[in-house]
DNA sequence: CGTAACCTTGAGTAATGTCAAGACTGGTGG
DNA sequence: CCACCAGTCTTGACATTACTCAAGGTTACG
């Protein structure tokens, strides 16, 4: 299974360059496989994070408990994402992470990671960039939820859902769709189900979504871009390019 | 003039272990001293920063506008931070970033800090780690705007402001508070300025703050982080005693 | 002393939340 | 194959939070 890890690899060579032996330390990492259910946790809030996990099919999503019991989903992650670099460099994980979907992941040892890290720099610095692009989508949603309306908001997130897909599938991903309840839209929006759900009705009834059954189909990009003032340099795809 | 980046070593050093090459590597990177008075730009959004601000002084914030010209403020940064990773590693500034108060900084070409990064690993990985915690900051944003009320985001911003304040003046800094008009305390919340107003009066009345012109003091710290829903662990203040 | 920000306050409005009931869906066991 | 069940979605009526607009007061500063 030398190719496991290809996925995060491939993930990293879109934002940066990498010699035969950065890919060979980075593939050469230990890890072990897991798969896990959804609901289930890939690490929990308080927990010490031994492990970075390497997601490599299905979604995941971390959110925070707020004191009144609130839910906040604070980020998605997709198929080559390292979805706990930060619970594990920091220690003590601040907020879980949860399986959206049923996924496999690869756990590897915190301790290798930054033994590669230390040691081909390179590396160092292309999950310094990964960081710095979680960061810069971490502001995005500042802005989304604390300045635009609820229509907008909803629109920003299928815009974001989309192009994160896409690359996913360009890379050798397998997934057409992310199967979020109304519940947890609204819980990374900011809103309640139900006004989601109205929402979701007014873009279905404008023409530039359709809906089949926990399915929602993007029918009008541009418009619905135009309706979210959506733009995709907060993702910073294309940064080998600059 | 040996000692100017003392502030942003003492910062890192925080989280991070160095031996005295890479102390010294630290502090000897190239930089030019500028001081800017309050609104103006460090940098701004679609420009391309060759430069990263190391603040030395004075506040600053970063902020996107939206499509309907809407403000948001993402983060507040205060003496000590390099305020500009994200925007010159990812090239392309997705937003600006702008001074609170009169500031002085210092401006380190990006190509010195990568280099730097690549031949000290050490370093490399305490400027993750400070990238890594901006990103646990922005996520607990996230959850204050999505899933507080007003007043509890707001007793929560100021006690985020009081600690960050503390932990800056413990590593030699001077300054005692942080004079936010209401407006742009609105713009970090999510919320208008006339709201804002409503529920300073209502922490006021209640004996959590008291205010003179432009300046907050918190009265009951205890109090106010109950309100507040506040725990400090998302700022990782702590992480070499773990 | 005058001016430009900024703050304060009230009255009315719009957006979003709450509650509750009923309908649909997919899976499970009989 | 059917019936049931839990979870999810949909809808309406109503409540509430926060926004808008506008006017007057205050402060800092020249």
């Amino acid at each position: 299974m030398t190719d496991t890890l290809q996925r995060l690899l491939v993930k990293l060579k879109r934002r940066s360059r990498f010699d035969p032996a950065d890919e060979a330390a980075l593939l050469g990492l230990p890890f072990t496989v897991k798969t896990l259910e959804p609901g289930h946790y890939l690490v929990r809030q308080g927990e010490r994070a031994d492990f970075t996990c390497v997601l490599l099919e299905g979604f995941a999503y971390r959110q925070k408990i707020v004191g009144d019991g609130g839910r906040q989903i604070i980020a998605l992650q997709v198929p080559g994402d390292a979805v706990d670099l930060q619970n594990s460099l920091l220690k003590i994980a601040d907020h879980s992470v949860q399986a959206l979907t049923a996924i496999t992941m690869a756990r590897v040892p915190r301790v290798a990671l930054l033994d590669i890290a230390a040691t081909y720099p390179a590396i160092a610095h292309a999950f310094w960039l990964d960081t710095l692009v979680d960061g810069s989508i971490a502001w995005e949603w500042i802005a989304n939820i604390g300045r635009r309306d609820a229509l907008m908001r909803l629109a920003h997130l299928l815009c974001e859902c989309a192009v994160r897909l896409e690359v996913v599938n360009a890379e050798g991903g397998d997934c057409d769709t992310l199967p979020m309840t109304q519940e947890q839209i609204g819980d990374a929006l900011g809103l309640t189900p139900v006004h989601v759900n109205r929402m979701l009705k007014l873009l279905e009834r404008d023409g530039l979504i359709a809906r089949r059954t926990r399915v929602i189909v993007i029918l009008d990009t541009a418009r619905l871009r135009s309706v979210a003032d959506f733009q995709s340099a907060y993702l910073h795809l294309n940064l080998l390019d600059d």
